[in-house]
RNA sequence: GCUCCGGUGGUGUAGCCCGGUCAAGCAUGACGGCCUUUCGAGCCGUAGAUCGCGGGUUCAAAUCCCGCCCGGAGCACCA
């Protein structure tokens, strides 16, 4: 029953990839969760690595402490999520903690003509920048620009009158290329940085700070999403500059999901007006969400590699994940009852009471019982299955057959072969004290009775016979609350 | 507007670089059957794509060229 025959998803070769040589990293700004759109960069990054025996490294760019600070609690987050994904790292790295080495380039790039210190404005310099003119500072002599380098550190400028930019090419077709933005001074006294507080005041921006780690970390190749195109375009002059060697970039296309926000500040936004519950909102897609709803981590892992590296976008349905999760989690989860309101009581008619049913608790393991016992002879079904089988023969399942009326059934046989074609109905004992709530994916929650056994499925997935799967969330005396998984 | 990147069945993906073996493969979803103490899983089968549109090159185009349309991304002293 066991075989293996699914074929292993492989991602296909890496251009430039030896074995033993390659390094990713993945570089998440500690600001948010991850979600599944951001898992995919860390399972890329990291299945590449592993496939080719080479190194994955963590990276926080923490580089803003202004406009997308960071907080302390998503360093840890997006550890737990990554760990929870089965992702190692080799290295951990922290940007706000090297400063000093960005600090470090800046010196050699001035003096090898590089990078410059504009004192122009925004205005002004984007002005000169669309008419492909320089600012006038560009070629000053390397001595003012070491001097004006001096003077950033010092803190003789204030917020945004003086930038170190990258000398790149003036009339390239793209503005957003020209002589772009590496380091600029933010006034830490106001915008403190959760790790080193307001210990610097001038602070790297993403493409420096990124592009110098790539190298000086050794990375080989990037996988990030094609909204930085141009910042591979962009860096390519400072390597050039440098003389390094710029690393493989693949710029995979948009991920979205039917329906589900799947952006950063979609998702802080609606915690903090209070639309979501948290992190772990079920409506949500990330990765603490997933969780909690018993998506596991291989099913992720198994619908991002599906993916591949593919340049298009791609609006994937849920559905697909959560078939490869089923197939995951089928031949493992337990099988239960519950019956959801509303129900009716039906009385049973020429059985003996009391009574014990034997339940395999996985129809694939024979070996594992579940035993429901019947004091009184008298069950408990849901409504619509009753609505729709008044009158005939069902198989009310473990218990026997039975011909079913409007507020009685009465005992035919135990026959199962005679039983194939009867509708099977699940049903519990009218005594049945434990209550199940179900947190559906709509937000909504469904209100029933399970059987006893059920409380001792903590935190994992189990099959509600004819019904779904759901994630068993919490036990409190004789009420289960469980998170709907899927199907 | 400018600069990039895309457009293969409902969805995802393979093929496109190096034209024919592709009247297009796989997965998922839908439908039907078998099996089964579940409406799940498994097995079998069915339906579903004139490969965005138009033109060109060629004996031959999803694959090459041109034009157009549509979608996305970027155009921050954000990452």
């Amino acid at each position: 029953m066991e075989e293996k025959k699914k074929q292993e998803l492989k991602l296909p070769p890496l251009e430039g990839a030896e074995s033993g040589k390659v390094v990713t990293r993945f570089a998440p700004n500690p600001n948010s969760v991850l979600h599944l759109g951001s898992s995919r960069a860390a399972i890329l990054s990291y299945e590449y690595a592993k496939m080719y025996k080479g190194k994955f490294i963590l990276r926080f760019e923490d580089t803003d402490p202004r406009l997308k600070r960071s907080d302390l609690k998503f360093y840890r987050y997006i550890e737990e999520d990554l760990e929870w994904l089965g992702i190692k790292w080799d290295e951990e790295h922290y940007q706000s903690e090297r400063l000093p080495i960005y600090y470090d380039y800046v010196e050699k790039a001035i003096k090898i003509g590089a990078v410059y210190i504009t004192e122009c404005n925004r205005e002004k310099f984007k002005e000169h920048i669309m008419m492909q003119k320089p600012c006038p500072d560009r070629d000053l002599p390397v001595e003012v620009q070491l001097k004006r380098w001096e003077k950033m550190l010092s803190g003789g400028y204030k917020e945004g009158e003086a930038v170190v930019r990258v000398k790149t090419d003036l009339s390239h077709p793209n503005p957003a290329v020209r002589d772009w933005p590496a380091l600029r001074i933010i006034d830490t006294e106001k915008y403190s940085h959760p790790i080193v507080g307001n210990k610097y005041k001038v602070w790297p921006l993403y493409n420096w700070a990124s592009a110098i780690d790539d190298h000086l970390m050794g990375i080989t190749h990037i996988f990030r999403g094609q909204e930085h195109f141009v910042n591979m375009v962009r860096q390519r002059y400072l390597y050039e500059a440098f003389g390094w060697k710029y690393p493989h970039a693949v710029h995979y296309g948009r991920l979205m999901i039917e329906g589900k926000p799947l952006s950063k500040s979609e998702i802080e936004k609606g915690i903090k007006m209070g639309v979501y519950s948290g992190y772990d909102d079920i409506r949500l897609a990330t990765l603490k969400a997933l969780k909690r709803r018993g998506i596991v981590p291989e099913a992720i892992k198994q619908l991002i590699l599906a993916m591949g590296i593919n340049t298009n976008d791609a609006v994937i349905s849920l559905e697909n994940l959560y078939a490869i999760n089923r197939k995951i989690i089928d031949p493992i989860a337990n099988r239960y009852f519950a019956v959801f309101k509303p129900y009716v009581v039906i009385v049973l008619k020429n059985i003996e009471i009391p009574k014990v049913i034997q339940l395999y608790k996985h129809p694939n393991r024979k070996n594992e019982i579940r035993t429901l016992r019947l004091e009184k002879a008298e069950i408990i079904v849901e409504k619509s299955d009753h609505e729709k089988n008044v009158g005939k023969e069902v198989r009310f399942m473990g218990l026997g057959n039975f011909i079913l009326e409007k507020d009685y059934a009465t005992f035919t046989d135990n026959d199962l072969a005679r039983a194939k074609d009867f509708p099977h109905l699940h049903w519990l004992p009218s005594d049945t004290r434990t209550k199940i709530n179900v947190l559906k994916d709509d937000g909504n929650e469904i209100e029933g009775i399970a059987e006893d056994g059920l409380k001792l499925e903590l935190n994992n997935v189990v099959q509600l016979e004819r019904k779904f799967f759901c994630r068993i969330e919490s036990v409190i005396d004789n009420t289960i609350k469980a998170v709907y998984t899927s199907k």
